[in-house]
DNA sequence: GTTGGTGCAAATGATTTGCAAAAGG
DNA sequence: CCTTTTGCAAATCATTTGCACCAAC
């Protein structure tokens, strides 16, 4: 079974409909590179779909999100980050100064979820972290 | 020095004023036992001070934000959460399916922020993170 | 058929902004 | 004085919602 093919039966099951405009944004989020906001999506689903709304966007990703198949992610800027979740994570250092982005390797984070089911028993779903601070580069311009 | 006045020649030092407004916003934070939403801050001050509008509670919060006195958290529903920042930090696991909040200590977190910057050098502002996830309770009641 | 989904338009609600008046240093 | 800050009102802008129609299953 193909993994759309997989995605479609996990939508069935929790009593959801397989419609056109699902399978398109569907499409937009899984061959997306990165993340994207809704109203990326929306563009590009438009982009062979004219008709489609803003509100059908925004209802499937309420439930794509429920489902845990993508992540939402407040990065800054107004506008949640919606990502395909996959078994390979990977999250973000963003500075606060120069607004770039650094990758942060899952395992630092994995770490942290372990002691935190050790400690609390509570099962955090770290799929995409966003940690806010000060990069390298910008932190050797302020000393200097 | 007291707390307060160190507070306010810090905002001096960066070229900001010292308005009453901003005096009682401040307090309205630093008294808070834990976090509050900007309309929450706005109504408190207002009890005081009827005049005072909304837009310059979210200036004063971005001005004390950049001086990094406050923090500010997406927990989820809409407002975010702002806080005096403390030497004592502390973090929250919020869960998903009940929405319990429960508290997680700064060492977790401390060590994670140690491993960024030994990693990228990059030094995260971790003041106030939110997980979100699945408490023991709930794990337990949907495995029975 | 029954139920869930869609498009449209209108509403919501937090946050932002332009501007003239007021006040801090 | 000069510049920042304020209050007000209006504007933004992402997201949500009510509703009639349509489409999965």
């Amino acid at each position: 079974m193909s993994c759309e093919q997989e995605t479609a039966q996990a939508l069935k099951d929790t009593g959801h409909r397989l419609t056109p405009q699902r399978l398109m944004i569907l499409s937009a989020i899984r061959h997306a590179k990165g993340h994207k906001t809704a109203l990326e999506i929306l563009d590009e689903v438009k982009e062979s779909y004219p008709f489609i709304d803003a509100s059908t966007i925004y209802r499937t990703l309420n439930v794509l999100k429920q489902q845990r198949l993508i992540s939402e992610t407040d990065m800054g800027g107004g506008e949640d980050q919606f990502e395909w979740i996959t078994p390979v994570k990977h999250h973000h250092l963003i500075c606060r100064t120069c607004d770039r982005v650094v990758l942060l390797d899952h395992k630092y984070v994995e770490a942290l979820g372990g002691q935190v089911v050790a400690k609390h028993g509570f099962v955090p779903d770290i799929d995409h972290l966003a940690l806010f601070g000060t990069c390298k580069e910008c932190l050797e311009d302020s000393s200097s």
